[in-house]
DNA sequence: CGATCAATTGCATTCGAAGTCAAAGATAGT
DNA sequence: ACTATCTTTGACTTCGAATGCAATTGATCG
């Protein structure tokens, strides 16, 4: 037995309230506490007789190994950053980068901004967690993503892409998937007057959708194009139908939305409103393939991020930027997958 | 801008790697380490010129206390868990705890689980990450609430409850809100056949709110009750509705659903497969308020939860209770909001 | 101008785990 | 048996901020 006189420590009373340390649990097992810590540790030297001693006593004691304490001294605090715009519109996105990131030992520091102004609150507390990296889904400036660099933290960006900077980014591809929307409404002698509903002006992806389905138009010689603007949400898709309306005095041949939620709402006003008929009277295409545009209700005609491949490449390249700091920026594109669905007449 | 001959930087080399430390701020202003760290305690206790020569060599250097070493000190993480069994059913709500747990101070550690089974494995990470507390919403057994006792972590159930151990929660009173819903279809002298259709055998939730539909019904005098079970899933709504039709031949005049996804299912599968007209053949409700229940498309009858109070109240419950180990165990039980919508008859 | 007391400031220690290094033990070769 | 080599182990230090306590400064008053 160890002397009990000679430690000095902070013995009995505290333990009802302290965790269990690597100390309480070298003391147990009358080992070192470096003997503890290298059990956890899997590559170490330690031999089958410790480790099964060191063990009995974890077990006995409920030891776990504290993470803070352990980030401190290897700067490694296994936390990434996932901030999200409004998590409304990437719930599935969130879920499935959490179950990536954890099934790799990583956790998920959450980052909400409500209105994007507040980026700047967020991103001092994503210093103020030693984050080891961060996935972005807003918007960030130049000045802000040239502070990731500085202080050395990899950042992926989900769906944002910087023409200008140098960043690592996982997108679906905006304008070919738009384009080929637009393929579909054009295969149809019917469409000649069209509207675009588009998104918030400071979101880029609205402003790639906007402009892929632009280009598009234009070399198809459309030119009756009319444009209105939404803010992504369900709501919104109902006022733009009014505000096309308004501005063209009749309904275009097709609506054009910039993202499926506006898409139900338009096809709501068209339909419940407008008592219009959807494909019938006025085709609708929306983007993103969320659940609710395979539902019978709407079917709607858009493209599918393929989430999967997306949230695993952005997991699998944040991770590896954080394992190997010097791995240049690298931007992965993926196609999105159409959905004809039954909102496009023919 | 600045002159080079003031230059004579220690830092260089240094900057590239680490990280701005508490030492440094100190040196660079020429005062000791304690100083800087009182610097951003609030009540503590430095001179105005201290602290303004402080912040200045703070703004210079862009130093950011490490939360992590301050956590270790402290043993305040400031950080709580979010467990949520499937993040798809609760999107909103994990937005809007991430939300206000910011506003004061305090972020969210986010851990999804696909299977519940995989808890005990979450269990063990949130103790090694030591947070402060958690809100959870999934199932627990009383085992594994024990041990948040003994660990002396604070915890908050959200949207479950457990009537024989003492916990701290947050619920929708799920028995209330489904009686007011059949009250509602009960009004209707038409509807003498119901189906039930239940979420997953081991959801609490969906027990209570089953139960609740049918001790409603049984005092309501009706005995012509099918009931069947899905996922709480959109597809599981459409394959209840054959289910039904299996198992008693018919359609019943109104289907109950434990749900809002599952009422759209069961709509879709009445109106575009059966071609049958909701509400003119078939009632249908729902439960939960989701954003989609007030679309036109489907303008559902459902019990709203009032989410904005239940995690404003989830969260000050857990924030009193980490600043204070002493409060007793406490439930807050609050009413949902009958939205009548247009999916019952009359 | 000096004494008294309060407000500041710095020193040294602490939190818990991990890594360094040298001592101790085990194994093998001759 | 004895050294050379490899494996295990423990003492000690480190990470970065917070805090008790002592030292110092400053303010107040006779």
């Amino acid at each position: 037995m160890a002397k009990a006189g000679t430690s000095t420590r902070k013995e009995n009373f505290a333990s009802t309230k302290r965790h269990v340390t690597s100390y309480d649990v070298a003391q147990h097992a009358g080992v070192s506490q470096s003997a503890v810590s290298r059990c956890f540790k899997p590559g170490a030297s330690v031999s089958k007789k410790m480790r099964e001693l060191v063990m009995a006593s974890v077990e006995e004691l409920g030891y776990q190994p504290n993470a803070i304490a352990r980030g401190l001294i290897t700067r490694r605090s296994n936390i990434v950053a996932v901030v999200v715009s409004n998590l409304h519109f990437y719930p599935e996105v969130v879920s499935e980068l959490s179950e990536r990131f954890a099934d790799r030992g990583v956790h998920v520091l959450l980052f909400t901004l409500d209105h994007e102004s507040d980026i700047s609150r967020t991103l001092n507390q994503i210093w103020q967690y030693q984050v080891d990296g961060a996935i972005v889904a807003a918007n960030l400036s130049s000045e802000e993503i040239a502070i990731f660099e500085k202080r050395d933290v990899p950042l992926v960006f989900y769906n944002r892409s910087y023409e200008d900077v140098q960043v690592t980014s996982v997108n679906c591809d905006q304008v070919e998937g738009e384009r080929s929307l637009i393929n579909l409404l054009l295969q149809s002698e019917g469409h000649r007057s069209f509207a675009i509903v588009s998104g918030p002006p400071d979101s880029i992806i609205s402003m790639q959708r906007t402009r892929g389905a632009l280009d598009r138009l234009r070399e198809g010689g459309i030119t009756d194009v009319t444009q209105v603007t939404g803010d992504y949400g369900y709501k919104s898709g109902r006022r733009a139908v009014q505000d096309t309306i308004e501005i063209r005095g009749s309904v275009p041949d097709a609506l054009i939305c910039a993202n499926d939620m506006m898409a139900f709402g338009v096809m709501d006003e068209l339909r419940f409103h407008l008592e219009l008929d959807v494909p019938g009277d006025v085709s609708v295409v929306g983007f993103d393939g969320v659940r609710a545009a395979s539902w019978s209700s709407f079917d709607l005609a858009t493209i599918a991020q393929p989430v999967e491949s997306m949230t695993e490449a952005a997991v699998s390249m944040l991770i590896d930027r954080i394992d190997n700091r010097d791995l240049p920026p690298e931007k992965r594109l993926f196609s999105g997958v159409l959905r004809r669905g039954s909102t496009i007449r023919n």
